[in-house]
DNA sequence: AATGCAGTTCCAGCATGTGGAACTAAAATT
DNA sequence: AATTTTAGTTCCACATGCTGGAACTGCATT
């Protein structure tokens, strides 16, 4: 994404006198509340009870009875009536859908995916970084029975991810330092790199060999093979990914994997106008 | 999405000491600006500037901004600099995200289901494309004697029933060829359309007029006509139909009915937040 | 320099949202 | 059947938090 850097660089040169109003900065208040209440709904896909919403992000019933209300009058969340829950609406999911950019570059992905994964036989996914977190955009599922995880929308940590890792490679040195201090190398399973050196090791190997390979450290049993795809800047715009069970990721098939993803990551860049980055320097 | 130009459901400046509307029953003002602004930024993707927005919702843009830096502290909008253009953020696709794990089609469909059932007195039924057969997934029966067929569970061939063949004329070559060759066109009645040629007749015809129309292709005595409900990829997710026998569903209502089903289905397509595909080409 | 314009911040004033409490409905307990 | 408990909904006095005009900034145009 071009904004890698969180802060505006330009919109506000202008802090003369300066401004030490850490907390009240313009928020408002029942606008926040109510984006809190969504937030825990999203968290629970079944639904939530008014109490338990409420509870969640502590607020009085009658409160967030009454955001919930308006918020439903939006159709931003629906009421399920049969198990009296609050539940996401459809409003939040046509909003969300439009989630610029990204929606273009799905469009223009999903054919790419699809033959991705007519060609493996295996699931297919397309993610971005957003602040240093892996969030799935798009995925083409295989037919066969043993799928890997997570759908659009769900997230991931860099260090322990196929998209994750190859997104890191090329990220810049204070992000990386960031996910490796701040966030923390969580260990997912025990061939989790937890530790930074190793971890940095592999990307070098990464940009090396062009393509990302995740060996169920994220999770047992499931394999990922995982390249970019590079905006008009050669930066990563999003990672590209094929997973699956180990018995079908086996060793041999996972350089002819990267190869293929790799491939088809780089003709998504040539359909979006993207560029492909120099030579790895190291 | 709908509206062009930018009506505010009501609007009520400050200065209106009149409690002139009784029904105003705890709707949160800032709560309902804010999620028009975000209708406004979802209707384009390509961004919209502070005064831009501030103009279609009709707010004043002091206030149009403080609302959005409040979404944009959470993520539900973000502010692209280069542009100065404001747009759909993250958060609102990982919120929209789970709306898709959540809905339950058949619950959903269902009051809709019920209400075509009343207008057309005739039996409804939902179903889906499972492995190029017909499933049934949901019923809704008219109180008349003489009903048509098949419960929930129960399975067709996508041939000769009026769901099948409206899945039938949106799936791809590969699947119709499966369906032809492999399954065969087995002849139920008289008037099975058992040549491919026919079928394939038939189905350009389906997707020129929107909606299928069994002529006792199934059974004798019973006609059926049907429509699609689609995903948010403009893909087929159902089979919406109305079906009864041959007294009740004359040459003259078939028209009628079909209108009936298509507004329906796509009504449940709006629903589920699903996108009905481009005009067919063919 | 002067003018215009889009975006941002300030602040007084009061409309608006807040949340405790009262109320209702349903479920659990006696 | 009466009672208690729990969950959800409505009410409303109060002061908080929101509003929007105005002032300001930085940039573009004349």
């Amino acid at each position: 994404m071009s904004e890698v850097v969180p802060i505006r660089p330009r919109t506000k040169p202008n802090l003369a006198p300066v401004r030490e109003n850490p907390r009240t900065s313009g928020q408002v208040q029942s606008l926040s509340r109510a984006l809190w209440l969504m937030n825990a709904l999203a968290d629970c896909p079944q639904g939530l009870s008014l109490s338990e919403v409420a509870h969640r992000v502590q607020l009085p019933t009658s409160t967030a009875h009454r955001l919930l209300t308006t918020l439903q009058n939006e159709r931003y969340v629906r009421f399920d009536s049969e198990r009296s829950a609050w539940l996401i609406g459809v409003q939040a999911f046509q909003i969300g859908s439009t989630f610029v950019r990204s929606r273009d570059m799905v469009a223009m992905a999903r054919p790419y995916m699809r033959r991705l994964m007519e060609e493996s036989g295996e699931t297919v996914n397309l993610a971005i970084n957003d602040r240093m977190e892996v969030v799935y955009l798009a995925q083409v599922e295989c037919h066969k029975m043993m799928r890997a995880i997570a759908g659009p929308g769900g997230r991931a940590r860099m260090h322990c991810s196929g998209v994750g890792k190859a997104l890191l490679a090329y990220a810049s040195e204070s992000e990386l330092h960031d996910v490796i201090e701040n966030q923390g190398l969580t260990r997912e399973t025990q061939k989790t790199l937890a530790d930074a050196d190793a971890l940095k090791a592999d990307l070098k190997m990464i940009r090396k060999r062009g393509y990302a390979i995740d060996d169920e450290e994220n999770a047992i049993g499931l394999r990922c093979v995982a390249s970019l795809v590079f905006d008009e800047h050669g930066e990563p715009l999003a990672g590209l990914s094929v997973s699956g069970p180990m018995a079908r990721m086996t060793d041999a098939r996972l350089p002819v994997l990267g190869a293929a993803v790799t491939q088809i990551a780089a003709e998504i860049t040539g359909e979006l106008g993207g560029l492909l980055p120099a030579e790895p320097t190291t």
